[in-house]
DNA sequence: TATGAATGAGGATTCATTCAT
DNA sequence: GATGAATGAATCCTCATTCAT
């Protein structure tokens, strides 16, 4: 029922095929029902050799979060032309995000549910790469700022301090909006995306491409908004006119 | 560290005595990893008490989901006004919802986080009230459409039909958007809020009013443009105007 | 579920009422398996109270134990009448017998299985019974003997001495055959109606009458063999002819 | 008080060690009573190494069960010799069975009481075992009865088809009498034999080759009558003459 | 007489983890 | 490099039994 079992191979090799084996089972049975008996069985090895590489149960938990999160913020970044509107690379980064979620179910399992439900040490994990991402829209936000507002000429260029993982700087921050703020609206974005990913996984006939669509749908517009300093307020007469 | 042990209690106090220590046991561990012992012991009774009156861990666990449920939906309920414009109706809505969450941390974590990653039984429960919510916020989508078009009148006006728990009309789907566009947008509105009571309750010093202010920036303004007829679309020159 | 509640009825009826439930309960579940629990649901009364009549599981077991084994004696007493030939007896005896343990399958399920499978104490119990049985059977084969060797009359006729409970003489044994060896033969023959009494219970079809003729055939002329100082041996040739 | 603790023992060779303490409590301390900790006690080993080895109780006792049937069905087979005259095949039978229920008390006490009180899945695993004895028994008198009547030469010889278990062809009921008054016989002098061997077990000083005896005489004459034709009836003057 | 409330003790089962080879 | 053999420590759950009224 496991993988093919095969003598002898290099301990790289092995170790994918543990962490393969796991990440399904830590997928589909969830962190604390996964037993190591099974993940071993399937991954086609005897228990002791799992531990050999992988020492613990927490541990190669962790390992499974640290691969599948370094595998969805490299397929996110592939996704991205670094050259492009602003806009354009929060719709690419989009649809790689939710294509890469759709193909990798048990993966995005492991990182939005199990990581995020057992324990801080877990989930600290998880928050290392959704910072990368949150970084990432922060940045975006901060460039479509600036492109609407030309007259501003003197604040730093992107790409001019070290750039992270995903292609872009680090701080990037737009100083009109308190920072706290921008982290929300980040918060609220992924988290919606999340969200999503996890409706588009489970509703028959929503495809990556649909999902994104919806989520710039929501979101570009009320960004644009934020940015051009108009914020709804309870009794903001403007923007009841708007949108009711 | 328990309740205080008082001895001969009725029924009820004491089953309301177990849900609390539940909630809070469950919540901060999770649900596998909360033992009946430990439940037990910060209800201040005995094991088997707890199984004379709830059953099963399982039975204990779909008890705390239903409680929980059923008093986040009536803290919603309680605070929207239902004649008020529907911006306003959402606004107090949410406000409410982050209100109840971060003051109920260990029964949000329930909701959101452990009853959704431990078996169809118990997510199926959390999405019945999760549906509830969906439909008030489609509601108002709806309501937001129509008043923004009053050249319409044909269209039933709202509250002519029978309330549900939320004090809203069931239907009221607006005609003019795709049913599943607005599921998705209801979905990732949800997702958003869902995501952001998380952010607010481990983030020192974020009221539920901020995190509610921060999602109707987030969201309304991207909902008016789709009501409008405007969605962004890669290509849309318009968006990027707006937004860029 | 259980017997009608009606409350204050006399101390005798209500451990009438609970006997009658334990034996049901015991007879389908098995000692260890039944429950104190069940049991006092079936009986239609509180816990405590089955305490405070039979004040535990072992008593009530017990109690039932001497209560079904006194019925069963008293049925084949009756069925039984004393101034017949010792064959038209022992047929009366095992109809009587197959009746009743067909009529009582809990009851027998309590005397023939449960009692003896689960401790000394119980089984003791028992064994009082059968000793009756026994001694009855015991007298019958003395009796058997007496008539078909009636040249020998200074023996002591039936009915000089004490009366047990079937009616009968307890010594009695013959003379002639070794105590022993008659103990055997009562053990045999009981357990061979034990044995046909579980069979006919559970065979589609087979009536009291029909079990009883059976084992009448099967044991009537060995004991007449016995008695007539023809017993079987390995190397006998007569005996060989007989059967074979 | 358990085994000797001996490390690192072959699977199959633990396994046994397994089964002979599970015997051993199960037959004193009764199915439901016997506690897997006990059992491991006894077999020296820890309680995982059972589960590992066993699965349950449930399957540990069918292995019992199975084990103990197949040992009792082979030491009455081998004590059989085909070849001799079917009173000899009986007799030898009868000594094997009480030989060996004598040395196993334990065994005797799974199959005969355990088994047979606790589930319907149990109690079918001994019926197997009976069935074999059961039709050994009816292959014995189908025997006696054909050389009690040698004018009848056309019916199959003894041994023409192929043996089973206990060395003795299958069918080969009398045709002369009822189905099932065969197995009523058959059922009798088994639980005769039944209880005969818990007799002898807990008789002091009664030896298998007596307990035998006891049933060769008891049955033996009573088959024969009923091959020669003539049956007990409670009228019937004839076997009140022979036995009485 | 009768019971709702409560528990100490123990039983089956599972799991992460380690030794010895 | 790889594994069969083995276990300490929990966990869920049940039951006979009692107390306070």
């Amino acid at each position: 029922m496991g993988a093919v079992k095969t003598k002898r191979m290099p301990r790289a090799v092995r170790e994918q095929q543990m962490l393969d084996a796991a990440v399904r089972i830590f997928g589909q049975r969830g962190y604390m029902a996964a037993s190591m008996d099974e993940i071993a069985e399937v991954a086609g090895v005897s228990k002791p050799l799992v531990y050999l590489y992988l020492n613990s149960k927490e541990d190669l938990f962790t390992a499974c979060i640290r691969r599948e999160a370094a595998a969805l913020t490299e397929a996110v970044q592939s996704g991205v032309r670094p050259g492009l509107d602003a806009d354009r690379q929060l719709w690419d980064g989009l649809r790689a995000f939710f294509t890469h979620t759709a193909q990798h179910p048990d993966a995005w399992s492991v990182l939005h549910l199990q990581a995020r439900t057992h324990g801080e040490r877990f989930a600290a994990e998880v928050t290392a790469m959704r910072e990368e991402i949150v970084a990432f829209v922060t940045r975006l936000i901060g460039a479509a700022a600036r492109e609407a507002r030309p007259q501003d000429p003197d604040r730093p260029e992107p790409g001019s301090s070290t750039p992270d993982r995903l292609g872009l700087d680090r701080p990037a921050v737009d100083p009109d909006l308190p920072e706290r703020e921008v982290a929300g609206l980040a918060e609220a974005l992924v988290g919606a995306a999340e969200s999503l990913a996890a409706w588009a996984n489970s509703t028959e006939g929503v495809s990556a491409r649909q999902a994104a669509a919806t989520l710039m749908n929501f979101a570009w517009a009320g960004l644009g908004n934020l940015m051009e300093g108009r914020p709804w307020s309870p009794t903001d007469p403007d923007h009841q006119g708007r949108a009711g």
